[in-house]
DNA sequence: ATAGGGTTAG
């Protein structure tokens, strides 16, 4: 019974390669002795798979028997590993398509960007199925073509869980998030639409628009689902976490996910070193590299954003010139970028601006914001003209340097200057974009602005505004937490958090400032219930006052990343 | 045995 023995043989070969073990399925491949068609084709996709593209062509040519499944291995095999014009070659020359071939190359134009011919292939192909409708609507989506995603979609003779992830995704990574919330409610009308992907796009969405109710709720969902352990779910859950100003619950996720990959570190490194916890950053950064998983650019950027967050010069440093040898990762312009913030935020606006001229890339808006920065916390009016100019030459459309610019300019009494910057923004038609702060309460957003008294609840948030003014005047953290207990009457849970987020122009008088950021923390006590983190966002620096309205967990969140405050001990010392 | 969606940083 021939059949059966390669049948057996067949199977082992295919166990093997899911392995990753080409060279054992090579060696049982080798002892067949009788070899039949799938026995070749499986062979031939383990070496395109492994990248072996010299060995598959020789195993391709010596063939005895050719069919559209070995034409379509190969093809598919050219196009993973970037060789279009070899795929396009091979489809010429097949001597018989199915369905798998035309879908296969179809993905080809789509992974390479290249929707117009994918379009014209799609007209062409004899016959669909799903696979092909959902390639060129994850096509359309990849350009950014929502509109056509979507007639696409309804077109398709039906959907599954994949067509319905492509465009919860879509519209996601197009910024849409409002629509792909929308699409993935729609989802759960049916739960044969939903799959993994499913939710780790729409918790990606929710790590964007930072909506850590609906996060949590959707958390609970995957729960019961059971997939919260796998990896692409767990991944968009610590990052949904850790946008939301949550780094246990997302170290929670993280310790349970299987098979950790290189962006689960990445997600967890990069969440830490965002929230000023260097070392914890760095911990894990060990601890990776006790796995299998390399690191990669990435894992360096969290790396050396750990140390710059955290004022660790000489350790970020030594990873920066050392990561080439250690890890084998070239500095792209993002390291360099990290590298100038580490020595900027350190006060070595020299070193810093010296690596500026020295890197082998041109400086980028990131770069030109981090020297800013830089010369706003050490006071360096004349880094800060610079870099604001170059970061204007960059993005004339960003209004908030032309602000920026004129206050600089103010600040050391360039009166004329400041004269000159605001007929340039009366020119423009550039109109100062009037501060305001957030608040979420049970997902909804709401919003208030500078001395702006229009929210319904105006009242007694002015009354609860002035209460909480009494509090909070020199008071200790002590007895603001006993007055706290006393209001809500049930216990606080030390893990309560405020996410505050300045959203205030630096120029505003400090005292408004300080009303409007008051103005949302006090709605947001009001509303939130007890148990419950209070999030505000505001979006330049905070303000560090802020630490004495509690005696319990403060999360600051400030541009782009966090601040933690326990007991008015903020995370990272005196380091800002 | 051959085809689709995949989460991270900025």
């Amino acid at each position: 019974m021939p059949s059966k023995t390669e049948f057996a043989y067949n199977a082992m070969i295919s166990g093997y390669l899911q392995n990753g073990l080409m060279d054992e399925a090579k060696r049982v491949f080798d002892k067949m002795p009788v070899k039949n068609i799938v026995s070749w084709n499986v062979i031939l996709s383990g070496y395109l798979q492994n990248g072996l593209l010299d060995e598959a062509k020789r195993v391709f040519d010596e063939m005895p028997v050719k069919n559209v499944v070995s034409w379509t291995t190969i093809l598919s095999g050219y196009i993973q590993n970037g060789l279009m014009d070899k795929a396009k070659r091979v489809f010429d020359e097949m001597p018989v398509k199915n369905v798998f071939s035309w879908t296969t190359i179809l993905s080809g134009y789509v992974q390479n960007g290249l929707l117009d011919l994918a379009k014209r292939i799609f007209d062409e192909m004899p016959v669909k199925n799903i696979f092909s409708w959902n390639v060129i609507l994850s096509g359309y989506m990849q350009n950014g073509l929502m509109d056509e995603a979507r007639r696409i979609f309804d077109e398709m003779p039906n959907r599954d869980s994949v067509s319905w992830a492509t465009m919860i995704g879509g519209y996601g990574q197009n910024g849409d998030n409002k629509e792909a919330l929308r699409f993935f409610i729609e989802a759960t009308r049916d739960w044969e639409r939903l799959n993994t992907c499913a939710f780790a796009f729409v918790l990606s969405t929710c790590a964007d628009i930072v909506a850590f109710e609906l996060g949590k709720q959707i958390h609970g969902r995957v729960v019961k689902g059971g997939i919260e352990f796998k990896c692409n779910v767990g991944n968009a859950l610590v990052s949904m976490y850790c946008s939301c100003g949550n780094i246990k619950e997302a170290y929670d996720v993280f310790k349970r996910i299987e098979d950790k990959d290189v962006i689960s570190w990445n997600t967890i490194i990069n969440g830490y070193a965002r929230h000023g916890y260097g070392q914890e950053a760095l911990q894990h950064f060990d601890s990776m590299k006790q796995t299998s998983i390399q690191p990669d650019e990435i894992t360096m950027v969290g790396v050396l954003t750990a140390c710059s967050h955290t004022g660790l010069v000489d350790k970020g440093t030594h990873y920066f010139y050392s990561m080439s040898q250690d890890h084998g990762i070239e500095p792209d312009i993002k390291h360099y970028n990290c590298l100038i913030d580490l020595l900027g935020r350190a006060g070595r606006l020299d070193e810093a601006q010296n690596l500026v001229k020295s890197m082998p890339f041109e400086p980028n808006g990131v770069t030109w914001t981090c020297l800013l920065s830089a010369s706003r916390i050490h006071e360096s009016t004349e880094l800060g003209e610079k870099a604001a100019k170059m970061l204007l030459s960059l993005e004339p459309w960003n209004t908030s340097l032309y602000v920026l610019l004129s206050n600089l300019y103010a600040a050391s009494g360039r009166w004329e200057d400041v004269k000159k910057m605001q007929l340039k923004m009366r020119g423009m038609g550039i109109t100062k974009t009037k501060g305001s702060s957030w608040v979420k309460v049970l997902n909804k957003v709401h919003t208030f602005c500078v001395g702006d008294f229009t929210h319904p609840d105006s009242k007694s948030i002015c009354a609860f505004l002035e209460e909480l003014d009494l509090r909070m005047i020199s008071i200790s953290a002590h007895s603001w937490k006993s007055w706290i207990r006393g209001r809500k009457r049930t216990d606080m849970s030390p893990q309560q958090t405020f996410v505050l987020h300045d959203v205030e122009e630096e120029e505003l008088l400090h005292t408004l400032k300080y009303h409007c950021e008051r103005l949302v923390v006090a709605y947001g006590i009001m509303k939130i219930p007890s148990g419950r983190p209070v999030c505000v966002f505001k979006n330049l620096c905070g303000d560090r006052t802020l630490t004495k309205i509690a005696g319990r967990l403060i999360i600051l969140r400030d541009v782009g990343r966090f601040h933690h405050f326990e007991g008015g001990v903020y995370n990272c010392g005196s380091y800002w």
